[in-house]
DNA sequence: CGACTTTGACCAGCGC
DNA sequence: GCGCTGGTCAAAGTCG
């Protein structure tokens, strides 16, 4: 598990069909009626990469480390929605995604996944009822060619909604660029299934990414949190429940790249 | 001893 | 109605 922050107490665990992998239940302990559940199930195609699901909405403000993840995410979502693919992104003239919020206790969004392949790390988000984000903290590609890389990742592993990117020295510190796509529901479940992800989309989202020379901080500052947090919370860390592996070994390798920057 | 995890049981939704 | 599946509950076990 990689900490986001907040603190889980594990209320439940079953195996889901289709997937040989036992599905986790946890439950926000921060605060006493916190009403926000998270699932963590691996990938049944890639077993490296832990599918966490976050529902509902924290009742209490969140610690600094899961503060800066969310409002990094929701502020990666804001530039997205704003830019080039808010059509897209922005269905039935809803601009203003309920998950968006500037207050502390941020909707996460929905996916969030996270590998322990070697060096990289992932995490994406993705909900039949907001528009899905894909954030792959992949290592980045050895060319600033952000559309190419987002469709070659996209495309290397069906079923599976993070990929490995080549790398690069794109970003200092982090050592890769994200990639981002918004995505309006339910076509973005379906797109993210059947490995159908429009090139001009995928364009666009390469070009708004570029566009902010921001966004490479921003990110880096979220999963530089994170590990911090993991970091000073080894029992989230290493708690290593339903026998999935702790991912230790790459969360130390981004705290390296991290202190580089 | 308190906090947390484990795990079987229970319940609701859904399709047949 | 029945069976399957996913989600939750709660008692028992574990750990520091």
């Amino acid at each position: 598990m990689i900490s986001d922050g907040c603190q889980w107490r594990k209320y439940g665990q079953k195996l889901a069909k289709g997937n040989p992998c036992p599905r986790a239940y946890y439950r926000c302990t921060m605060a006493i009626g916190c009403p926000v559940r998270k699932q963590i199930q691996r990938c049944v195609r890639d077993k490296t990469i832990l599918i966490t699901t976050y529902e509902g909405k924290h009742n209490h403000p969140l610690p600094p480390t899961a503060a800066v993840l969310a409002k990094t995410t929701s502020a990666a979502a804001s530039m997205l929605l704003s830019g080039s693919t808010a059509t897209e992104a922005a269905p039935n003239g809803n601009s203003n995604p309920s998950f968006l919020s500037s207050s502390n206790n941020f909707l996460f969004p929905h996916h969030f996944l996270y590998s322990n392949s070697s060096t990289m790390a992932s995490l994406s988000s993705s909900s039949p009822n907001y528009p899905t984000i894909t954030l792959d903290l992949a290592q980045a590609p050895l060319i600033n060619n952000h559309s190419l890389h987002s469709q070659r990742a996209l495309s290397s592993t069906p079923n599976c909604q993070t990929q490995n990117i080549p790398p690069s020295n794109g970003y200092p510190g982090f050592q890769g660029h994200p990639q981002m796509h918004m995505l309006p529901p339910p076509q973005a479940q379906h797109l993210l299934l059947n490995n159908q992800y429009p090139s001009s989309l995928m364009g666009n989202v390469g070009a708004t990414i570029a566009s902010d020379p921001s966004f490479g901080s921003k990110l880096a500052i979220a999963i530089s949190s994170m590990v911090g947090a993991s970091a000073t919370n080894p029992g989230m860390l290493n708690g290593n429940t339903n026998g999935c592996t702790n991912i230790s070994s790459s969360t130390s390798a981004i705290i390296a790249h991290g202190d580089a920057s």
